[in-house]
Parts: C-alpha cells; structure tokens; sequence
DNA sequence: GTCTATAATTTGATAGAC
DNA sequence: GTCTATCAAATTATAGAC
C-alpha cells in the first residue's frame, strides 16, 4: 500500500480514480462515467482500474461515500458556542457557490439522488446516507428550535434545487441570491 | 399519418414512445434510456422505435420539448384578473406534489438540467427552454413587484431541490412543506 | 500495479424484406 | 410500420503475463 492515504485506506491512484469518478458522475450522472474514460483521466488502462475498484457499483459507492466525507470535513463540527447559527450555513453556501462558479458542477448527492431510483442499490443507499448525514448537520447547526430539522431540509432544498438552475442556465450568480435566502431562514418565526 | 395527435404530428405509437422515454430518463437519466428498453415498454422492436425516432439526440428533445408543453398547458395561461398569484403557484405546486407521492419520480427538467453539461446539444438547449418557460410563466404569475423574477427562480429551486430530496429518501411529504414555503413567498416584502 | 487479450453483453444505428 | 439481420462501437468484467 506504498503511498496510501492512510485516514482511507485508499491508494494514491485509487484516490485519483475516486476524484476522476466524481467529476465525471457530477457532470452526467452514474451512467456517464465509465471505466474507459477513468483510466484515460489517470493515465492507465481500464482493466488497471478495476484492479482498484473490481466493480462498478462498489466505486459509485465509495466516491458519494468520499464525498459526504470531504463535505463534512468541509463544514466542521456544530459549535453554536463558537460560531453563530448563520456562520454555518455560510460554510455550505461557499462550498457550492465555489464549486458551481470554479467548475460549474452541482452537488454530487444531488446528481445521485435524482438518478436514485434507477442506481445499483449500494449507491442508491450511500445517496440517501449523504442526504441523512447533511440534514443532520444542517438541523444541529439551526440549533434547539422545534423546527429545526424542517427548516434544514427547507435550505438543503433551496441550494440544490437552485445549484441545477444555475448550472443548467449557466448563471452561477444565482447561488448568491440562494445563499441570502437561506441565511434568511435563521430569522423565521417558529 | 394514422391515429396520429394532430396537434403535435406524432402518431399514436410515437406518442407512447415518448411517454416510455419520458419515464424512463425521469427514473434514471438520459443515458439510462434505451432504445431496447424503450420497445420493450411499447411492445415493438428496437428497429421500429428508430423509424419513429431515428437517433436518441433528437428523440431527448422531443421528450423534453413535449414535457415543457404539457406542463404550460397543466399551469395555464397566468390571469391575474381572474386567479390569484396563491392559486397560480398552487397549480404548480399540485402538479409536482403529484407525481412525487403517485410515480415517485422527479420532474424531467430537474433531471435533464443536472445532467445537461454531459448532453447532446439538442438535449441540453431543450433543457434550457425548459426552464426558461416555467421561468416565464411564474414571473409573470408573481405580477408587477420588481423582484417577481427572483422570487420565481426561488420558488422553482425550492420545488426542484426538495423533490429530489423526497423522492430519495421516500418522504414525498415533504412536498406539502415545500409547497407551504413557496405560498409563503407572497407575502414576502420587495 | 499495470499490462494485453479476451469474453459476454449492450448500445445506437442501418439495410432490406414484408 | 414493423420485422429480421446485422453492424460497429462501447461497456463491465476476468484471466494471466510481466
């Protein structure tokens, strides 16, 4: 396991693979990435990567896995001690302003959750994970109000729906507006 | 020309071609979709579905541009004379709600525009023609007030992003949530 | 780890009979 | 309009050499 990323377990090109996969998948979902096109991404032949990851379904898996990972390594811990409730929700705005801005992609989970009901079920079932885990955090980050858990889908809701709308009209200025909305939401009466 | 829809020119077996294809890139996506899938649903072979749709290019626009023309003939013409800005977001509202808690499936739009950076031009430029109308439409059903096109981009990411999420993790209630917050937005001030 | 070679299947698409 | 037959290409995946 020379070069391995030791917090994953991953090798360094099993690790290219993972990063090669996600654009792809975040450009035309499951069906448009194929191993041909991720050997040509990293530099080796297809049959090389299925030596990293033997089947398809098992990759898909472990790159929306990744990515609920890095998105969480991304916001942080929920500290309302330290940081007030819409410094939060500033975290996820920025990470998918950049990211539609820079590259001009929507969220992978989002990608995946449309395609959800045609996906091989160990994907389907990572998808649903990474939606669970961000309405988790979203929720805490709103703090004890009751309605906590439906504002936080509320804004999870926005910024994807809207990530596709800025994506697809090619219009990234829309995920400011997004943003401010959300951030919004803090001030709502219970 | 026999048993055909004179309103569009599609024939009887070319209009059940397009409802097959429309489900089926709304369950999986555009690279999902199949000519063999697709004669199977119809009961003829891959070889006949091509002399109604000769390449599956033109046959996505097809779906989609018919979809962006049952759902303006679903909404209506926007009357604030005779219907109130509630009743006409309503009407959205209703439809979308639909067909996430009946087919559990996601709007084509939706699934076309997160796809469209990987699509055939004719895909992606239907995809954008999409949005661009139910833009239209619900601008002009936010009435006169400056912000009626922002206010109509947020609604439609509000209904896009949460039926992603309900239909991923099979709470297709949240729908009714969304469609409270999206009658909300009337009574926003400007 | 990566390669070549290959298998088995699926895909979009065409030609031509009926 | 639909069929059979066929094609070329792409797909996921495996076996075995290096």
């Amino acid at each position: 396991m020379a070069m391995s990323d030791y917090s994953t377990g991953y090798s360094a090109k099993a690790i290219e693979i993972l990063e090669a996969a996600e654009i792809r998948i975040r450009r035309g979902g499951f069906e448009a990435m194929s191993y041909r096109d991720l050997a040509a991404d990293v530099g080796i032949k297809a049959a090389s990567v299925h030596y990293h990851f033997p089947q398809k379904a098992l990759l898909g898996a472990a790159v929306i896995n990744r990515y609920t990972e890095k998105l969480s390594k991304a916001l942080g811990p929920v500290d309302l001690q330290q940081t007030t409730v819409t410094e939060h929700l500033q975290r996820l705005c920025n990470c998918y302003l950049a990211t539609v801005r820079n590259e001009g992609l929507i969220c992978l989970g989002c990608m995946l959750g449309a395609e959800s009901r045609d996906l091989p079920e160990p994907v389907a079932a990572a998808a649903r994970h990474f939606f669970t885990t961000l309405i988790g955090w979203m929720t805490a980050a709103f703090g004890d109000r009751t309605d906590a858990e439906s504002l936080a889908i509320h804004a999870i809701g926005i910024l994807q729906g809207t990530m596709i709308l800025a994506v697809t009209l090619e219009r990234p200025e829309l995920m400011i507006a997004a943003g401010d909305r959300v951030k919004q939401l803090v001030m709502s009466s219970e």
